[in-house]
DNA sequence: ATAACCTATTGGAACGTTCCATACGATTCT
DNA sequence: AGAATCGTATGGAACGTTCCAATAGGTTAT
């Protein structure tokens, strides 16, 4: 039952542990008959080399700690599997640790992650406070992922949310519409981004006087009340651009239990191109981001510190896209061309 | 920038080593003085315990390996949940992997936690054969999640697919319905038993005539393809029963467009109660499980064997439970009491 | 006063690797 | 023939802990 460790393969292939050891890490710089007899006593005694052992003597380990904010999200399992992807190919492995959405365990998360040393670290929707974090880990590079800062000392990786959301405002102009409501989030990570580009495009098209932005939540519930209002105030707007997906689609409800039609009579837009934007008898026309894009980013940061040396800070933006699926067209009054 | 070590805490302390190490472990068992000395020069020097070498001396991690197949599949975010949950209740960690639905990356995922020396396993919607599983870990405990096993070394939890599926028949037939039809996924994992459990609650009424079995697969387009199949035969059931919420949606997907109404014309049904079920618009009937205690099950399994010493085969099976939506109602002719 | 027994602390071995300086033959060069 | 060189292989130190047997004082019992 116990694993056999070098010195059993030693003794069996008549050779010293040192070149059991080469064998395992350079097999080329080793004579043919020693390889031979080598790999054979591995694979009779079923060995495995013992990473703890490797990573205690080289002093890393080859692993990068990743701490999410929730698993539930969606959003973090396309980015964590573009994380592992190119931790993978550039010979790391990803380690993965969920933080609840709640800060004291995220702290044990990223605890847990420093004590078993991993090499660097990157953080998906923290919240936490990024002076904290970097006074917190000291030891070994962390990437934020999906927040901006322009912290000296971490790096950041994430996706440029003004861009995203004129984006999506320019779209609904073009197709005719003039007044269109925002719903935003107040001062939560991401939303103040996501206004202040809706307003600038508005304001761009000398459509400042359309500017309607009603206090919503990243959330089902928070899109819902704020829809409600929208709708109590008796003043339509012809498009509606929600913070993100979660709070279109309960806009999206509101609307369909008010018995007004989308996009007939409101357009509406989400944000972040979950799954759920795609599935039939939603097609919510929403912001999408590269998300395998922002985990790879996310690693090659990391790695850049790692192992090419990198010592100020980065800070990575990468572009999103407008997804059009069905709950946008143009203004029942003004069919676009 | 180098971490400071246990010999840096001592010899600031003006103790021993083993001092050190026994306050970190035990403080009660030291001396008031020496324990307030210890703890003050282990935060002055942000000390924190190296993992690697405590794991390497005492041949533990106190890490359990969860090798998943997707990242993507909600219903995996919610068992790891569980999983990670109840395995730091027990002072143990949970390390995340994904196997990428690919056997090759499922197999290399393995390779990694046994070389990390993770202290037991648990995998979810694995690919690979038993047996296959059974000859690679050998060393420690194997937890399989989600699929069901008679092996007498590896345990199991998973949930009782027959009696779920005759949940939802049985309430078909209550409502009122007589023609059920149900698309099967052949002999995929977990198929079989659903399709086993329709075709018991059919006969269990009488209603052997009207089985009807198509093949269809677990995914949106296997279930569109079935629908098809169905529709285009001409002869109507009154309920569709899918063998999961995806093939469920699919199978929307193709009512909707050929202008039937759900659950007028059709009743459906799903299976696995993921995330998109209870969306709006969306509200389908469907079998839920529960997830979070099939995490936490497969953890206390691979628990028992490491701190209670269990030796044999374990293999759990948990009730599911039908959750009804909008989907789903009685026929058109036979309005249920 | 001595033996016996606590409690608090210590030093060294062990865990399973990697790394490095060194050793060993066998060639090749002078 | 001896020196230099080369390709292989080796033994021992190191990594940072935990564990255990041993020790040093102090207290209690005889």
């Amino acid at each position: 039952m116990k694993q056999p460790t070098i010195l059993d393969v030693a003794d069996r292939a008549g050779v010293s542990k040192s070149l059991v050891s080469l064998v395992m890490r350079e097999p080329e710089r080793v004579s043919e008959a020693s390889r031979v007899a080598v790999l054979a006593a591995a694979e009779e005694l079923g060995y495995r080399p013992n990473a703890v052992a490797r990573s205690l003597v080289q002093r890393r380990t080859k692993v990068i700690g990743v701490v999410l904010s929730d698993l539930h999200n969606p959003f973090f399992a396309d980015v964590a599997d573009g994380i592992e992807e190119a931790a993978f190919q550039r010979g790391y492995r990803a380690m993965l640790s969920s933080g609840f959405l709640d800060p004291k365990r995220e702290h044990g998360a990223i605890d847990m992650m420093l004590e078993l040393r991993v090499d660097g670290l990157i953080m998906l929707g923290s919240m936490m406070k990024v002076t904290k974090i970097e006074k917190m880990v000291t030891a070994v590079p962390v990437t934020l992922l999906g927040r901006h800062t322009r912290s000296k000392v971490v790096d950041s990786v994430g996706v440029d949310d003004s861009a995203g959301a004129q984006e999506a405002v320019d779209y609904l102009i073009e197709q005719g519409h003039r007044k269109i409501a925002h719903i935003h989030a107040g001062n939560v990570a991401g939303s103040p981004r996501r206004r202040s580009g809706y307003e600038k495009a508005m304001r761009r098209h000398g459509l400042d006087e359309h500017i309607r932005l009603v206090r919503g939540a990243f959330t089902e519930s928070g899109g819902a009340a704020a829809m409600t209002e929208i709708l109590a105030s008796g003043d339509l707007p012809t498009a509606v651009f929600a913070p993100n997906d979660f709070a279109a689609l309960g806009a999206l409800e509101v609307i369909d239990a008010a018995g007004l039609d989308i996009p007939g009579d409101i357009s509406l837009v989400g944000y972040d191109d979950l799954a759920l934007a795609a599935l039939p008898r939603i097609g919510l026309t929403t912001v999408g981001q590269p998300r395998a894009d922002l985990g790879r980013e996310a690693t090659h940061l990391v790695l850049e510190r790692l192992d090419e040396g990198r010592e100020s800070a980065r800070h990575v933006v990468v572009p999103p896209n407008l997804v059009v699926r069905s709950t946008t067209g143009p203004p029942r009054g003004a069919p676009a061309s």
